[in-house]
DNA sequence: CAACTGAACTGAACCGTTGAGTTCATCTGA
DNA sequence: TCAGATGAACTCAACGGTTCAGTTCAGTTG
């Protein structure tokens, strides 16, 4: 009888090379043009044969989810935590703030891929059950313990007087992300000006409404 | 020479019932099931005979961009532009804000198909191009001027200092609807409690900032 | 009321295309 | 030598859209 070959993905250093070829392309292309795209092209685009992607993934969902997976563990929440760190022994906080809530919108900002990825999941979703969870866990929520933990902090040293801490964690996310969110995902851009007037008003919001001096 | 009737869409009572059921099964479908779903599917949900599907609306794409726009009139931003009115004239502000801020968040919360089909439109914006102006045109900026309006009224009357109108409408809508839009674009909702919290923590966040004792 | 009319509807078969996935003989490089 | 890559040709199913012969139904006419 034949040597009983189960299929499984190659290996090998010129493998992984291709593999990753083709994750990339992959994901260029269902960023670009959405998960209709055809196998052929992104195996052209991979400068790739089809059948080496189905030797390395066996099926288009398959190469969909590994796409999606390899895309949440790469570029996770950019330079946020360093800068919420440094928040709590800050001399001028204000400032800080400002400096910190800056570079965290930056990030939203530039990453678009991250905003276009929430919609391909959403759009396909039904057909991808379990990739729902798996962003639901790695998006928002992997950097929202530090962004407690800092509140946390700065409660504590009384320069802060937080009541509802999980209230004021969404209050600063919304005021200093969210609408580039919500914006993104309708196709349009907040400009340079009114992303700065955004930033300092959210922060002084924020800073007013729980800042030591206030009820 | 032959009768040259060009095809035009069918007219009378009986045609004008089944082009609402199409219309409704095209939309329950689309937004179920993605743009993927097929013709001969739609047409079963209706009722209908693909045939009639086609005599209606003549291409698939046709059909979409009429599930669209005739959402696009029906539920507009419900019952906020009376609540927003009356802001301006009510004696106690705060309790007045947070009534307003309710009705305009339940709003937001329930019709979770608007926040669907956003996501539908953004996923086939490339092969709808238009369809993604009409969409933004017709989205949150049919009451921005309502906002707009209220909040000018409330600062002419001192009752409010309000130094960048832009940046508080935005504020206004980061901290009261965008947590529901981006939680629910993620497939989560958030609970009554919290919304609730959201809402007061919201508007006395607001109110705490934008009001004439402060700076 | 019965017969007629014509537009709208039906059901099923059908066509052409597209795209996922496979097969296979052949090439390539460590 | 041999695992892995290649390309071209192929299968198969799904889907958009059409055709067609026959049916329903609202309204009109005698």
């Amino acid at each position: 009888m034949s040597s009983e070959t189960v299929k499984r993905p190659p290996s090998g250093p010129r493998a992984e090379a291709k593999r990753q070829a083709i994750v990339r392309a992959a994901r260029e292309l269902f960023l670009r043009e959405g998960f209709g795209v055809g196998m052929d092209a992104i195996a052209a685009e991979a400068g790739v044969s089809k059948v080496t992607v189905y030797n390395h993934f066996g099926s288009k969902e398959a190469l969909f989810t590994a796409v999606i997976t390899s895309a949440l563990d790469e570029p996770l929440a950019g330079a946020s935590p360093a800068t919420l760190e440094g928040l709590t022994e800050a001399e001028d906080l204000r400032a800080a703030f400002i400096d910190a809530a800056r570079a965290w919108v930056h990030a939203v900002r530039t990453n678009r891929e991250v905003a276009a990825l929430r919609n391909l999941i959403a759009a396909e979703a039904h057909r991808f059950p379990e990739l729902g969870h798996a962003w639901k866990s790695h998006g928002p929520a992997s950097h929202h313990p530090a962004v407690a933990g800092a509140l946390r902090t700065l409660a504590d040293q009384g320069r802060l007087v937080i009541p509802d801490l999980e209230t004021a964690i969404i209050q600063l996310y919304a005021l200093l992300v969210f609408p580039h969110m919500v914006f993104g995902s309708y196709g349009t851009q907040i400009d340079d000006d009114l992303t700065n007037r955004l930033v300092i008003g959210g922060v002084d919001m924020f800073l007013d409404h729980y800042g030591p001096n206030q009820t």
